[in-house]
DNA sequence: ATAGTATTTAGCTCGTGAGTTAATTAACCG
DNA sequence: CGGTTAATTAACTCACGAGCTAAATACTAT
């Protein structure tokens, strides 16, 4: 994998994994607990946990013949960064959704150019 | 692809999709001047702002015989509020790091588990 | 030692992502 | 028309992600 944040996005990419962490946010767990929910083989969520586990999103202890596994959210914060750079373009585009509803409610779509930034046709 | 937030974390787990996308963040482009930065062929540049259409995060127009991308940061909002569910667990992760930070630099460890802030050593 | 439980590893299939070169479409210009 | 530029499509390779079953490992308990 070319880079940390590569590797954080790609982990966060299947819903699988994703659930996985939601479930570790409530706190540890083990394999077989963190599996059955799913419906998908042992090894299969085994897999999963490899992945987070190189991403650095959880990590594993070592208990009797269980391998408890806790969330590292620290990689998270590298993601939001990168994401929060493009807020306001997302902001924006709210903006222009509110425009082009204002101008669907009223019949004659009165386009005030300028609530705010640039406009879409 | 099974979900959107899945379509939107897989599109930006690659650094040339969010190289560009950075690029778009400064304005309209075309695919030539998107390629430029970059050592692959056209195609794949191409490949990759299909991905991107696909996951919705830029449009394309028609102007000749160029077709000028856009960033439409609208996927990014779902994602990064996925994450934020997150952010208390990643400080709470930075805290501890400042508590062992903290536990170095005094030979006897103070655990002042209340710092608030979060810093970079 | 044996059996049982938890988890991983091995080995396989299938699909798809990322890259290539070569060929094709689309639009312009003279 | 013919030629040039911009971009995509086609056809292919290579690598890897996600899933499976079956076998191996690791530890507990009897």
């Amino acid at each position: 994998m070319p880079d940390r944040l590569s590797e954080t996005f790609s982990a966060l990419a299947d819903p699988t994994r994703r659930a996985i962490l939601a479930r570790l946010a409530t706190g540890e767990a083990t394999v077989g607990e963190l599996a059955e929910p799913f419906a998908m083989s042992l090894p299969a969520v085994s897999k999963h946990l490899k992945v987070l586990e190189r991403a650095r999103l959880i990590s594993r202890g070592r208990e009797a013949q269980w391998r408890p596994c806790r969330l590292d959210a620290a990689p998270l914060r590298g993601a939001a960064d990168w994401i929060e750079d493009y807020r306001q373009f997302w902001e924006e585009s709210f903006d222009r959704l509110d425009d082009y509803l204002a101008g669907i409610k009223s019949k004659r779509p009165t386009r005030n150019k300028n609530a705010r930034k640039r406009q879409r046709s």
